[in-house]
DNA sequence: CATGAATGAGAATTCATTCAT
DNA sequence: TATGAATGAATTCTCATTCAT
């Protein structure tokens, strides 16, 4: 197994055991038996336990930007774009339930440090999402496909939060599980407004 | 200062501390030096550092709790009600930017912990909003005010998460901060479209 | 209740719960609970946690001396006297059996201390059992009624030492309970042994 | 310095620290400064300080027991046996008088408890001794060495009693130290007794 | 690089004792 | 005297990190 793999390996464990136990509780021993190496070995591929979280909250980043991007840049009418945007968001719900509480300490820790890259990044790939989307109904309102009352800025918005607060439900385990039922309900409003005259009525 | 009081201090200092440094790095004493008694007497209060965060959570929900009732059992037509309690959740994501750490922890503990009371706590909370504002929904169906091609439910879980997603966009910092300009836009999309035919056109 | 009583039922309770628990894991609340009084007020009678054990020792100690004085100033023949001595000593051992670990910590502190009560007052209490116990063989002796080849302080010591060993077996539940039909025949061995030539066959 | 001997290490410090100091008065810290261990170190071997207690009293046990098995399997009369039985007993007591402390607080943790290595292993060891030591009485019953009234087994528990009371007294430092003169009138009376006829006459 | 024993700073918790009421 | 809240020193145990092998 080459260094590469191996470090991806710890990482992969780390992503299990931060999942499950949280990160205080969780010790660099647990990761090193999940990871199957060592606990001294970790640290010849990570300063520190908490550097290893941040590797691990960036690889997960990076991860997530990839399997979007492919979306943004196809060669699809607006709206096409939107819904399959929708069904990824809609697809990671089910991963949520699951590492929820890793992505709620990785949120935790970047609301909680001024400087550092969880805040920063977070808001880099944040950004970059909102960018994309309102890149998406503005080609949707150039080409006449969409009708909005509001800026394409605050649809955007108003989109992600919406997004957001699906996958906090998720997470939390409040109300039904969301599936892909529940996901033409969503696509029939959102669709409705958007085509149907954006409130312009 | 009598028992009662003392105990509220302990719980605010615990709110201060633990939003600012997280549970695991507040310690005991931190907490007790914000609240001005000695470490020991925590636990004339509180058999453990856990119960006291338990007890800060609880505290937490109540008071949230109490101020939703009264807008749920006032005497006004379903959009008014609806607009109201739009105001009010937008006035607690000012405080969100400050206590946003504590809340994502409450919801970390609730996403790890099997049984006790913050799951069971927060979905009965989630359950009692639910039900309050898809009455909402029910009544101005009823009366004609709103115009709807989804189930209540649906309409209630969908404003849940959008308002769920806006917090967490503030607690993270991620997108400006969300003002009443913001709000009034939000209205327009959901009246427009709850008034104006709900897609049914 | 007068001060006295109140005193002596802190002691009381004293021996409950340090019996129960032990001497470290017994705390002064405990003691304070079983006593009917508050925690503060165990400090009106006594100075300590230590000095309420030590009140305690010297009491248990006074009461067993006070039980024996009778038998050896009472006007019978030495075997009569050793035998409503063994049967005395018998009665103890069922109590030994639930008093036992306080017996045990009393030893364990007076094994401990180079000063103090506890070892000088046991030394005290001991050699005062030797001695009566020593006149009664010397008088069995004097009108001929005992036989013995060694010392009187010798039978002393082998006879004290056989009852400390049942008692501490009966303390530590190793072996049956011992009850008056094996006191029958201990009896008739001493009894065979000093009456009937004692060795000097 | 291997684990087996470092383990060994730190069971003996303790065996100092809690000899001179007492089971709750000794700190880890102690003992890992006794042992020339870091305090965290002794975790690396034992659980907790009650399992290090627990290890220490099982390798007495077991250092006890093997020293005396070569005696009751020697192909000796039985009252050769019982001599130096009581010879090897005797030495022991020079040990108790240092000791004396940690056997008393074995002693008091094995009545405290209802289940547990204390009680159970030291019954089963008590058990063992008083087997040998019957058979050694039987044989010499057999083989017409010795003469006796009571029972084997009343025989043994009467041995082993006076025995305890002898340690006992020798550990709370009541009456003089007991040396080999002592034990040559002691085995007197004992062998004059079984020898001579048992009380049979 | 891999290992895992050793380290020691640090945290939660306990409880004897004090003292204001 | 009686009370019980307040105190803080002391203790056990954890675990990230180091380092010799």
């Amino acid at each position: 197994m080459d260094s590469k793999t191996r470090k991806n390996n710890i990482i992969e464990a780390a992503g299990k055991v931060f999942s499950e136990k949280g990160y205080s509780v969780a010790t660099v021993e647990d990761i090193a038996n999940a990871a199957g190496v060592a606990k001294g070995s970790i640290y010849n591929y990570f300063t520190s336990k908490q550097e290893l979280f941040t590797a691990l909250f960036l690889e997960m980043m990076e991860h997530d930007r990839e399997a979007e991007e492919e979306i943004f840049v196809a060669d699809l009418p607006a709206s096409e774009k939107l819904a399959r945007l929708m069904g990824r968001w809609l697809d990671r719900f089910d991963e949520y339930q699951h590492i929820g509480r890793l992505v709620l300490e990785f949120w935790t820790t970047a609301a909680s440090e001024e400087e550092g890259p969880f805040g920063s990044e977070l808001k880099r790939v944040y950004r970059q999402w909102h960018d994309s989307i309102r890149n998406i109904f503005q080609e949707g309102l150039d080409n006449g496909e969409f009708h909005l009352v509001i800026s394409p800025d605050e649809a955007t918005r108003m989109l992600m939060a919406l997004f957001d607060g699906i996958g906090v439900q998720n997470m939390l385990g409040v109300g039904e599980s969301f599936g892909h039922e529940h996901l033409d309900n969503l696509k029939k409003v959102i669709f409705d407004y958007l085509l149907g005259g954006g409130g312009n009525s």
